[in-house]
DNA sequence: AAAATACCCTACTTATTTAATAGAATTTAT
DNA sequence: ATAAATTCTATTAAATAAGTAGGGTATTTT
């Protein structure tokens, strides 16, 4: 996992704490997180457009989740941040590429196997939530 | 996963439907897996140092598997070549590393499910051999 | 209205990793 | 000897990761 995709999990879950009542700064997340202050503001900026979280500019603005936490599947921040859950294009369901090298995808035994990994890991990342993190 | 980690896979594969009779020269796997021959070379030249195959030098030479397919567990081979299991080095049970940015590992709630998550693909990479995808 | 605050946006930089490629050296069979 | 094959070292080009810089825009407080 990318680092930038790790803040975004703290991040989250740093505003879930606050969910509904407040909103926080990205100066305060960056600081109480360790999360380098410019670099969240980029993270924070892709979480919304994401849909996860909205924004109130000017003095005394900052951050807060539009969603519950319990609605807010890992899986969903990790795609919109790393991509592919699977580890091979040719399993990915979102991110599905086929395989240049391999002439046919039913016969590969590679792909048999590494499918089974990714639904594994695919239903653990849509169980859980950023409540699942606090 | 990388491409030189695929490649590896395919590359154990391929000599797997040999075991343990013949063995098989670079070329050969190279055409047959279409793989970049000389990338190849560097790939075979690990799995060696790994002590999964062993080569013949000179005419008439080439790599064999030391071990037999089903005891060449894909976990082993996904290490070897991509390093860590786990999607976060603090749940890394071969390549462990503290977070930086985190304060109390134990608290940690992404700590908690991704540890979770490297469990059931550990799990699998560690039951799963070589004759498993074949 | 002005100043301060805080998000918004684009571009840049630096380092690392990935995916090869090139060429020569070494070893072995015939 | 020579042809065939592995072994070794170095280089390269492209992509990605992780952050940095600096200003622009919107809002609120005074």
């Amino acid at each position: 996992m990318s680092k930038k995709c790790k803040y975004a999990f703290k991040a989250l879950a740093h505003l879930a704490k606050r969910y509904p009542d407040t909103h926080c700064q990205t100066a305060e997340i960056a600081r109480l997180e360790n999360i380098p202050r410019k670099f969240l503001e980029l993270i924070l900026l892709d979480l919304k457009k994401g849909g996860f979280v909205n924004s109130k500019q000017g003095a005394g603005g900052g951050y807060y989740l539009v969603k519950a936490p319990e609605t807010i599947l890992l899986g969903e921040i990790y795609r919109l941040f790393d991509g592919a859950i699977a580890l091979l294009p040719c399993v990915s369901l979102k991110f599905y590429e086929k395989c240049k090298d391999c002439p046919d995808e039913v016969a590969c035994g590679l792909n048999r196997v590494f499918l089974q990994i990714r639904d594994q890991t695919l239903k653990l990342m849509l169980e859980k939530t950023v409540s699942d993190i606090l």
